[in-house]
DNA sequence: CATCTATTTAGATGAACATCGACGGATACA
DNA sequence: TGTATCCGTCGATGTTCATCTAAATAGATG
């Protein structure tokens, strides 16, 4: 874990916050725990137990050993260090408040694949609104473009430059007279 | 905080566990924050940071100066610390496990009242099983009790002395024979 | 293959809690 | 004394999550 972004940090507390995974991670610290043998010491149903490992998988804080049917467990304790140091250096700290990251952000972030391209073009309205938003940046304001060109521009992004086209009309980002597009001002786009 | 226990981080976690408390140690990390300040900058509405600083502050994570009707808010970094000693030095993590009030003697500490007796002989048959076990502490192995004595110790918990001994007798704890009983060894009684 | 055991998945339920609007208390200031 | 500002409390609301039961998976064993 390089540096502590708030989502890291808050995943890690929402798992920690909780008695019985509190109690899991104090058992598998002394040595190797079946499922069972957990849901019998904490007095919880196996189902449950599952979840709350799985829960601490996710964050790589336990070393599985499977043996047969059973599956051992034990704390892999470097995971938790690293947490701990992530947290309680004040330069981190102070960070906590910067990444906001907003949802437009996340929406982008998550359809967005390595090569900066797009997943696919999201079935939610207001998604499609944020990308679309986000895609106007490849147009300056007082140039006017050929649809061809249009097209261009979009698919570095997505092939379906028609569809996106025709929505960038209807939330009035671009304006097409003629076959000749132009971007509109920002404070004249529709909002999702 | 002087050893870890489980509440006390417990309740740690759960006061982390959440974005906007996140962010309010950010923002508290950096500078002296108002409530109206924060709430600008998170986009939450004053109740709801007012709620969250409640949170924080009842874990004396924050130092609070009012000025006329502004109630200006920082960061206490040695709570910070407190916790991060508390959690992260393995002795302690090992701790989790055993603070273990088990499920027994979770049942045995409700159903007792303040003088030692018995509240009720509870109506689940597994709580009942826990009950009487923790009375057989009354009996020494190799001696023998007449029914007369056997009423006695068990009256010291709660009257039905008939009912606990009938089902010690069930459950092999106790064996009777031309009404002397005696303590059966642990290994034998049944369980729930 | 049939069966048993250890675990996981899926879906439902209920409790905890984050957030809000409405209101009230306190301080400052005209 | 009235009014504006800042903050906390209260009650309502919707969401998140811990837990459970039922059922599915998967290895072991006969």
């Amino acid at each position: 874990m390089p540096d502590a972004d708030i989502a890291t940090l808050l995943a890690f507390f929402k798992a920690m916050a909780n008695e019985s995974r509190l109690r899991i991670i104090g058992l598998v610290a002394e040595r190797e725990r079946s499922v069972q043998e957990l849901a019998e010491l904490l007095d919880l149903k196996e189902p449950t137990v599952s979840h709350h490992l799985a829960a601490l998988k996710a964050l790589d804080l336990l070393h599985v050993r499977v043996e047969g049917v059973t599956h051992w467990h034990r704390l892999r304790p470097e995971g938790l260090h690293d947490f701990n140091r992530a947290l309680f250096d004040q330069k981190d700290l102070t960070a906590l408040a910067k990444p906001e990251q907003t949802w437009e952000e996340k929406v982008i972030a998550n359809f967005l694949l390595p090569d900066g391209t797009l997943k696919t073009l999201p079935a939610s309205r207001r998604k499609r609104w944020v990308l679309l938003k986000w895609q106007m940046s490849g147009f300056e304001e007082g140039r006017r473009y050929p649809e061809k060109e249009v097209n261009a521009i979009l698919q570095r992004r997505h092939p379906d430059a028609a569809t996106m086209r025709r929505e960038m009309i209807g939330w009035k980002m671009l304006a097409r007279e003629n076959n000749v597009y132009w971007r509109l001002p920002e404070d004249q786009w529709e909002v999702a």
